[in-house]
DNA sequence: TTGACTGGTGTGGTATACAAAATACAAAAT
DNA sequence: ATTTTGTATTTTGTATACCACACCAGTCAA
């Protein structure tokens, strides 16, 4: 009797969202601005006024604050007291550290899911891959997207929430380099070649080699990005001269 | 007057730890509250009030509140909306993939490591295990922070900086649980043969030996405490009642 | 002309006040 | 006696006002 949900059919009332918290929202309103915009398209770097958005979003600078300290967080903002609040650019090195963990939390998964995955889920996995050709070239916008939906779903077929939840933000961060380095040096093709192995690796059980492949693929990423990726550093403006230090 | 820092050479005043965020004053004196406490300790959820705490650190709410949020999304307290913030307790599952986690990242770091460490580095390392001896059954608190000492030191040396400071979050909460899975089955004695085994597969520079020793090592945390860690969902408070659903 | 100082302005940090919501308690009715 | 409902209290969420500090520009002096 600990769960009135389930003792009697009654109404279906789903808790009013208006409650779930103003500063989710604007968390949310501000994420997606930031991902959306191209950070290193120019060069000097964007700064936030807590005003402007209060007033931009309708609310007070309260919930906006609580909101960019989560950002700040996660690593989208970075606030120096009294200095302002401005977007992170990531530099190169941080880009690549990402994506190492990133192939340390899903290589870890493919091999968990080597031993968890069933015939529905190998089916899923083919369509991310199948439905493109060996050379997607001509689709790089979709192609990128059915990538993002593979790499997730091995995560979660690894079965292990926290991975799915951590890598999130990884992802999100990184979400400006994969339209770059996709285009560069045949990467798609390549990297539908690799996808195809992972999958046949999940259909054999073959936990060790999974592992293997995940990692190599997408390490092999962070060595392309350390190679070509200085166009993440290139633009780095300096800051207009500081008081202290 | 308007820059007395670099007028002249003059007494090393480091600047008011007061304008250096009070929010992360605030979030740090929580935490550390929050992970002194025995939190598996007392059946009942630890609730905290925000009033409570902001006159206790003799600040306002504002803060106090900020630094909840940052706790929030580390992990440490959650906040349902207008029902107060509690200090989570983690399920057994949950600690389970916080190690899972970890030992992903461990064993990548390790594998990284293994073509870094340097023989000052295998020095270090060693000074972690050969303090104890083969069963340091009688020194557990001192082992237990040797221990914590060798896995952040493997994470250091794999020279990927977002490893550690993902893991530190993680380490915090296993706090709690290590203590007590240290005295469980021996696991002390076996844990100090593994450590070795890996300095050993560092000096040797095999990538991939050190790599799976740290994985198995690790996760066969994750499988004690999946076998043995029972008590942390024992005594599941049930929450007062709610007046919806 | 150039350097420093001094005010002004704007920004973020903090505190407080107010409103909304949820729980607890009590009273009344069945 | 128990349950339900209304009220009061507690507590969170939001808004606003104020303050401190950093930057900037203008001015004065060397």
């Amino acid at each position: 009797m600990a769960d009135p949900d389930t003792q009697a059919p009654r109404l279906r009332i789903e808790p009013l969202d208006v409650s779930l918290g103003l500063r989710k929202q604007a968390c949310e309103a501000i994420k997606r601005a930031i991902t959306e915009m191209d950070i290193y398209g120019q060069p000097e770097d964007i700064r936030l006024d807590e005003r402007q958005l209060s007033q931009d979003l309708g609310v007070s600078r309260t919930p906006i604050r609580e909101a960019l300290s989560i950002l700040e967080q996660e690593g989208f903002v970075r606030s120096v007291p009294r200095r302002g609040i401005h977007v992170v650019r990531k530099s190169k090195r941080e880009i690549v550290e990402m994506i190492t963990v990133w192939a340390a939390i899903e290589s870890m998964a493919a091999r968990l899911a080597a031993g968890r995955v069933t015939a529905s889920d190998l089916a899923e996995l083919r369509g991310f891959v199948d439905a493109f050709q060996e050379d997607p070239s001509g689709q790089i916008g979709e192609y990128s997207d059915a990538n993002m939906a593979f790499h997730k779903a091995i995560i979660r077929l690894g079965g292990v929430g926290l991975m799915a939840s951590l890598t999130e933000t990884l992802f999100i961060h990184m979400r400006a380099v994969r339209a770059v380095t996709m285009t560069q040096d045949n990467r798609a093709r390549r990297s539908i070649a690799d996808h195809r192995e992972i999958v046949a690796a999940l259909e054999a059980r073959d936990a060790d080699l999974a592992e293997r492949l995940v990692r190599e693929h997408t390490m092999g990423l962070a060595a392309h990005v350390e190679l070509h990726g200085d166009f993440l550093d290139a633009k780095t403006q300096e800051e207009p001269r500081r008081r202290y230090a």
